[in-house]
DNA sequence: AATATTATTATGTATGCACATAATAATGAA
DNA sequence: TTCATTATTATGTGCATACATAATAATATT
């Protein structure tokens, strides 16, 4: 009565399906079978059968009742962290550095990806993240001035440009990239590696509400790797 | 009445907290004043919060209230794809080759991940994956035949590893490793590019309640990325 | 003052009921 | 046979109510 019982009916169906007593595609009781066999109201089995459904474990369908998923995704899901962050849960200690803060005409990619006009300025910044003073992370960013003023009065010297602009535009939304690329002259200067190494690069485009906010390629120094689960 | 108010209450809820109306951290209204001001039950407006919270865009502890998230979490989420759908969708035409495939003993490396005794032996199988008959990806992979006994009798003429994989074993867990590496020459060779090439590298080994059964590194070719939203 | 005990409070959960809705099956008309 | 109409069914949702639970506040005890 008390033992929460949604989430025993969740775990127990589960097993069910995983243990392959129902099969890939197999139609399974009802929510009113259920409901009867747990000895338990229907709307309890819905919400254990809608948490299954949330997951992708299941499919359910009005009339069509619920059968297990045929292919059950495989989603790896993980934060897109502050550097900060990342350095410090290696138990180095984290600091960074601007390097270079202009604003200029942007290059046509990043004036398209920020939707400025062809003869808007923009904010161009590189800086290096440190772990124990040795480079962790160079990055290159253009943030659209219009969309967050008051970016031009911090100076950065305490906090990152990632997390200043977190702070300042909570819940922008994004598209981001991952890929493997060989570190060209500069920033293989930047990152203290020779030239042609593989660095992991992270390439991000953020906005809010219609506004662009920034487009930045983040590169990650040797040996660096990006841990999730399945 | 009809117009899934719950859905409607979470957004309404969400547009709050994201034009700033309530600050990041602030204590909301509790559920029955919130029911009050909808005109519906409390049940509902539970509902709608309980999903803002799963989402992690509220915080909410008993007889503490809700409040904004602090530091809203910015996580991306992607699946883990079959190569052939990832070839598929760029309109490519998918084909896979086992390059390698021999029974013995596996490195000290992945006999740990694998769990296996110092003396067992495993399955080492290499393949390419082709798009359009061109090098897509490289595979490097172990599997623990105890767990899959019926990998012996498998050709993968028609079928890549992974799929059979998953359809052997659809609800298995795995740790993923994103990463960049420099092609060595072997692996070059396979691909089909210059040794030293910046490559794409998935790390990943899956398990099924205890049962270790597979560990495997996929090098995906020059220029691949890896897209995600968040 | 420090500690243990007892309210108080907002969320968490379960239930029975009613009705809405989408997908299907059954039926009828052309 | 073909198409449109009408049940039927399982899920989807909302509500009022009751009680459980964790965290806090208030109180009493040492």
């Amino acid at each position: 009565m008390n033992a929460i019982s949604h989430k025993i009916i969740r775990e127990t169906l589960l097993e069910r399906i995983q243990s392959g007593e129902w099969e890939l595609g197999e139609l399974i009781p009802n929510e009113e079978e259920l409901a009867e066999e747990f000895g338990c109201a229907r709307t309890t089995v819905n919400r254990a059968l809608r948490a299954l459904a949330e997951e992708g474990i299941v499919i359910r369908k009005r009339k069509g009742g619920t059968r297990v998923c045929e292919l059950p995704k495989r989603e790896a899901k993980f934060e897109i962290p502050i550097v900060r962050q990342q350095v410090e849960a290696t138990g180095a200690v984290y600091r960074h550095k601007i390097v270079c803060r202009e604003s200029k005409k942007p290059p046509i990619s990043v004036s398209t990806r920020l939707h400025l006009g062809a003869d808007e300025k923009a904010l161009y910044l590189e800086a290096l993240h440190l772990a124990d003073e040795r480079p962790f992370a160079f990055e290159m960013r253009w943030v659209n001035p219009a969309a967050v003023p008051h970016i031009e009065e911090e100076k950065f010297d305490t906090i990152s440009v990632n997390e200043w602009l977190i702070k300042s535009v909570p819940f922008s939304s994004g598209d981001v990239s991952f890929s493997a690329v060989n570190a060209d002259c500069d920033i293989a200067d930047a990152l203290d590696v020779t030239e042609g190494s593989a660095l992991f690069l992270v390439d991000r485009t953020t906005w809010y509400d219609q506004s662009f906010i920034t487009t930045l390629k983040l590169y990650y120094n040797q040996g660096f790797k990006f841990y999730s689960k399945l």
